[in-house]
DNA sequence: GGATCCATGTAAGCAGTTACATGATTTA
DNA sequence: TAAATCATGTAACTGCTTACATGGATCC
């Protein structure tokens, strides 16, 4: 359900062909919600059906069609804000393995926590670089908001590093006994 | 295909029934990952059709089944840990949704932001008092690995809880300005 | 002995993944 | 003009959610 809304926001933004949507999404928008053209295309074309969104062959490329937001899908995607109060609830399969890896006497946790840190500081570096261009002060309403969106990516990575670097030390203390 | 080895893991610390484990997954097992008793059921059957699991009747209640890990399971937990390199994608319709809300001018964000602090306040509370009660100095290899766990836990609720004052802060100067 | 809860189960439908396909456009 | 890439699409499958069902145990 939630592809529907991620569109319709893109949409929202900036009319888009199905191959221009999943570009987006591969930058700011995927950083908190990630798919594939599949999903896209049939995503889209519901969403046509319902008369969310219409399109029109592009005028540049005789193949794509550009998608554009209705009044209908504003309304729809304004409703979804307003009133879901669902919280989302963490599935990380990584904790599970390392959980499951407690059990396991030989199997070493620490290689799977400096891959997991190596990730997060890949991460994190293309988050600085994103948030050094973007928003020059004073910031308007909507650059705010998009700039908080910003700082819990920054935040999330960080914080994650400073885990592993908090598990590597407890690890450190267990092998090196004094 | 998670499901699978959290199911195997919780076997392998005890076995249990299915309404056993819905429990565990209620508690320890859940703060990363959690479940439905339909798709506990389901998987527990597959699980013994591959032989990874075996069952007997409960000896105290008829009418549940007791589970436990076989040698075949556990090799296959194992090697899952050993050679699974997938990083988990982040995909949260929360960051989405205040996404899309920056393109409404009619909606407030602080009724959103308020709401996801006091959710992550209520999970930091419930984390703390399971981290008092547990772990208890010096740790062995196995409740070192569980304590780390339980630290990411944490950190992930003080970090979102630090992200929605900063949000906060953000859109009070914005509120009243100068 | 009727109501309620517990443990297990079935089934339909939606969301996401993976593999494969095709015609159009650009590039060497 | 052949090869590579782009934009769109189909299909099969797995995983997850929601709604509903049933027989046994417990409780008053």
């Amino acid at each position: 359900m939630s592809l529907a809304y991620a569109i319709l926001t893109a949409l929202t933004e900036e009319p888009s062909s199905g191959a221009d949507l999943l570009k987006r999404f591969d930058k700011s928008i995927g950083y908190f919600w990630n798919c594939t053209h599949q999903q896209i295309y049939r995503e889209l074309k519901q969403l046509e059906g319902n008369g969310y969104i219409s399109s029109e062959i592009s005028t540049q490329k005789s193949t794509s069609f550009i998608y554009r937001i209705e009044p209908k899908g504003s309304e729809w995607l304004n409703e979804w804000i307003e009133t879901d109060k669902t919280q989302t609830a963490t599935r990380d399969p990584f904790f599970l393995k390392l959980r499951a890896l407690a059990n396991f006497e030989n199997l070493s946790p620490e290689p799977l926590i400096l891959e997991k840190k190596r990730h997060h500081e890949d991460m994190l570096k293309i988050y600085q670089q994103i948030a050094q261009k973007a928003f020059k002060e004073p910031l308007n309403r909507n650059q705010t908001i998009k700039k908080m969106v910003l700082q819990a990516g920054l935040r999330r990575e960080q914080s994650n590093i400073d885990w592993c670097n908090e598990c590597l030390e407890m690890l450190a203390k267990f092998d090196t006994p004094k």
